[in-house]
DNA sequence: ATTGTAATGTAATAATATTACAATTTTATA
DNA sequence: TATAAAATTGTAATATTATTACATTACAAT
């Protein structure tokens, strides 16, 4: 993965619509690849993710998908993000409660997600070299690692300018 | 700060009272030169927290308190933890939804919270260098960093063991 | 003593997430 | 194609985590 992150597109204004088309066209070839089902109300909820960068709660999801389908419930929703994190499509923003669309799901991810405390934009930016350091450092005091939560609140460039 | 975690103590079998009467007497000190106040309730909630390496959640905190002191209410517990948290000596994990006491509140922190998932204890490590890396990355691309979440899921020594 | 501030009491509610079981749809295979 | 197995969705209830609002009490500073 190269950086996901660019401070010349994402983090400023940029023609979006080629982030949502870009997300939901990995993810259809994430899904047919990997043999699972991108069925029309996990297709959706990943839409209503990527609609802008910033980080979705599951109940601001759901108030959003209920208006489209009044059979929704809040395990309609948890059941569609389980299913496109296991994918690999969508993270959860674990400081936030609340979940992002993965720009770049077709390549393995070692990532920091920044998140703007001012706009509340969440962004992906490679952080392989942090994982690497991380992992070692915990091998050397035999702590076996698994997953890494790494997330960074600050200010991007388009609210600091 | 210098390595919080020690896997010849910390993580294996080790007189724990030791950690306890650290932990206290640190918020002690803390307090008394921050000019806060540790109250009886917010010095219970940190002992209730300090009684394993185990992360504890706020409503296992409130079960425990509110056997002692029937008053309590779970914004008891909340406005305990906001102290605590504000004061530098107890740590959200959030990747847990719970709580941890900071052994080393004394000092600055730039650290790592290990978590096993199997015996589910959760430790500070340091990881000074990580932080400067990633900030001077996010400053790269002109993301001014506040404050980084940064929790490692794995096996500890003794599990693994 | 008086007054302002911080801490706590009390009640209600909001926000986030999971469990259990039934019905339906899809997939595999006889 | 018919049938069985597996995956997905429907539906209801509930569990878990966290906050808001306002009253009261304790503490600190005049
Ligand atoms: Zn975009
Ligand atoms: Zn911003
Ligand atoms: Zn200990
Ligand atoms: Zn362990």
């Amino acid at each position: 993965m190269t950086h996901v992150i660019d401070s010349k597109t994402i983090q400023h204004p940029h023609n979006h619509k080629s982030c949502l088309q870009q997300a939901l066209h990995v993810a259809e070839q994430v899904c047919h690849q990997k043999g699972l089902r991108l069925t029309p109300i996990r297709r959706r909820i990943l839409e209503l993710i990527c609609t802008s960068h910033k980080a979705i709660g599951a109940y601001e999801l759901l108030d959003i998908f209920h208006a489209e389908d009044a059979k929704a419930k809040p395990v309609t929703i948890y059941r569609a993000l389980d299913f496109l994190m296991e994918a690999g499509l969508v993270h959860k923003v674990e400081s936030l409660n609340a979940f992002i669309a993965c720009l770049h799901a077709e390549s393995q991810h070692k990532s920091v997600i920044l998140i703007c405390t001012q706009c509340h934009n969440a962004y992906e930016m490679d952080a392989e070299p942090i994982y690497e350091q991380l992992f070692a450092l915990s091998k050397s005091i035999q702590f076996t690692p698994h997953y890494l939560t790494l997330e960074l609140q600050g200010i991007c460039s388009h609210c600091a300018a």
